[in-house]
DNA sequence: TATATACCCGACTAAAATAGTCAAGTATTA
DNA sequence: TAATACTTGACTATTTTAGTCGGGTATATA
């Protein structure tokens, strides 16, 4: 149960953007510097985000990426499934009717990451953008 | 953020064994036909749960595991933990000073991946093998 | 006591996923 | 027109996962 690093630097550098002017571009060599997360990844990474309406581009010097909305409506399950970083509890597929052991019935453990999924999943649903700033005396 | 294989089969297995008179030992082979798990796989998996003292071995013919705890007393997180597969949300080292980028303090995410880590802990800490099985008509 | 059953244990490996990099662009502004 | 910055697809090294393999040892029962 690990969280990978697309997912973490996409968060990551979100945050990042809505510490400045939310109008003004922020361009990714900036995030990159700051943040210390490769450009070329990071570039991997906002192509995502900006096909999920989650950014738009602003091209040309001076240029950069702007956030959409406010990040406090930016939740973080928007995030994750951007850059598609699924929850995967199960062994089965989601929609078959087949078990993870390839028969015909759910297996025994089955609802139990059922259950796990959802409450992960409410986890990223209940968290904003916004909420990683609020904490107290945040520089860097 | 996936569960990977070896949690999933060891709560899998553990389950199975739980639904058999708990002092009578179980064999791999027969959990292993059950639950369409390997057989050799299964011994790998084990051998953790027994150093963990989750179950115990019973050798020769007509032997098996069995467990050392009624069921209501073996927390999924246990388990997670005999068989090594710990969560693991954040990106840096968890007792180091320095943050995931190298630097000397901690990301501007550290925070969050820290509360989705004992979030998700909570969850295996609340819930016991005995939880799995008192779900509507069981069979398999 | 022979034989089958079943646990024991370390080492090994194929395949998949992750975490990037690279090359070759295009658009915009100063 | 030079510099900046986004665009896109393909490529790759490394790591992790999900097992397998081989050669044991212990015990029950026929
Ligand atoms: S996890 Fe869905 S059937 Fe086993
Ligand atoms: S996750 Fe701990 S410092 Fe970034």
């Amino acid at each position: 149960m690990k969280l990978n690093t697309k997912s973490r630097y996409a968060v990551m550098a979100l945050a990042d953007m809505s510490k400045f002017p939310l109008d003004s571009p922020v361009s990714l060599r900036d995030i990159s510097l700051r943040q210390s997360i490769s450009l070329l990844y990071l570039e991997q990474i906002f192509l995502k985000l900006k096909k999920n309406e989650i950014v738009k581009s602003v091209r040309g010097s001076n240029g950069g990426y702007v956030l959409r909305k406010d990040p406090k409506n930016i939740k973080l399950s928007e995030i994750f499934q951007a850059v598609d970083q699924k929850v995967k509890t199960v062994g089965c597929k989601k929609d078959s009717k087949k078990g993870c052991n390839g028969k015909s019935a759910k297996c025994i453990t089955h609802e139990l990451w059922d259950e796990l999924d959802l409450y992960i999943n409410n986890f990223f649903e209940n968290k904003n953008l916004s909420d990683l700033l609020m904490t107290k005396e945040r520089k860097n």
